[in-house]
DNA sequence: ACACCCCGGTTCGAATTTGAACAACAGGAG
DNA sequence: CTCCTGTTGTTCAAATTCGAACCGGGGTGT
């Protein structure tokens, strides 16, 4: 046989996508992080913490529906809405519909700071992203990484 | 005109790579570490270093080569070589050919641990990613993130 | 009404990350 | 040789992150 207890190891093809995707996320973030603090100030957390809250009905999210949404930990984000909070873009509200339910609200600040920031951020995911794959290339990636996120979420609920 | 000084936004197939993107990326992050950690007790940041490390010629690797290619701070790379150093798992060497220089080596206990670590993570990023994806989807994949990270180092170096 | 277990959010301490400042050296122009 | 500029790796303080522990409620079964 050709494989005892061997690992299917990747192979050249699945390896290039593997390293490509690693490189390409770490090298973006930073490049994202670097524009955006010194653009308005704000983390990339930060700015899509405000994204999140203004896509959303009446601006405002649950804490935990947004943690899911960031794809981040709960403490984490209590640290950063009270960053937010401080910086007076985010408000805190109590939940009508359950006692212990915080409610995140985009401030007029919050979404003045949004309109201000998002065109740099944007301008800087198209030039380094969106203009550098083709239309198919952005299509098969969007499927791929749908499902594969799609993936992620199913069995995350153990 | 269409737009003054209107941005161009991400119409929703743009936008939906993107999102997956991102989405994919920190739930796959996320997933890989707990596994590492629990599985050997590494953060994926150690691991990539070590994998990095065992990859090059002769296991080791300048300070500043290695970070480049994990794509993290030189202090930050000081720091996770320092812990690794602690549990014996890489070496620091003075280089040769030039004083200031620092060779990251990895040891034979380096070696052993990647060893026991490597085929729980290869399966996980295979189970998440790699299988989750056509082998056309794979190809186009590796071929756009090759070119988006090739773009971002380019304009890396100002 | 009661016990029981689950959920939502915060708090806490420890680990990690970052950029800026630094010291020491390399390498080339003059 | 002597500046002068650019690199190399580390140190430092500050910011962020995480998971585990925790405190109150929910909500269901009986």
């Amino acid at each position: 046989m050709s494989s005892l207890n061997e690992p299917r190891w990747l192979d050249q093809d699945e390896m290039a996508a593997w390293r490509g995707f690693v490189t390409a996320s770490n090298l973006l973030n930073r490049r994202l992080e670097r524009q955006l603090k010194e653009d308005s100030g704000l983390s990339h957390q930060q700015y899509e913490i405000l994204v999140h809250l203004s896509a959303a009905p009446g601006d405002s999210l649950r804490m935990t529906e947004l943690a899911d949404k960031l794809v981040t930990s709960k403490s984490g984000l209590t640290y950063q809405v009270t960053q937010l909070e401080k910086a007076g873009l985010v408000a805190r509200r109590s939940c009508p519909s359950d006692v212990r339910g915080v409610i995140a609200e985009l401030t007029d600040q919050g979404r003045e700071m949004l309109r201000m920031a998002a065109p740099g951020h944007v301008a800087l995911v198209r030039e380094l992203l969106i203009d550098v794959l083709t239309r198919e290339q952005l299509a098969v990636l969007a499927e791929g990484l749908g499902a594969v996120g799609a993936r992620l979420r199913r069995d995350e609920t153990y």
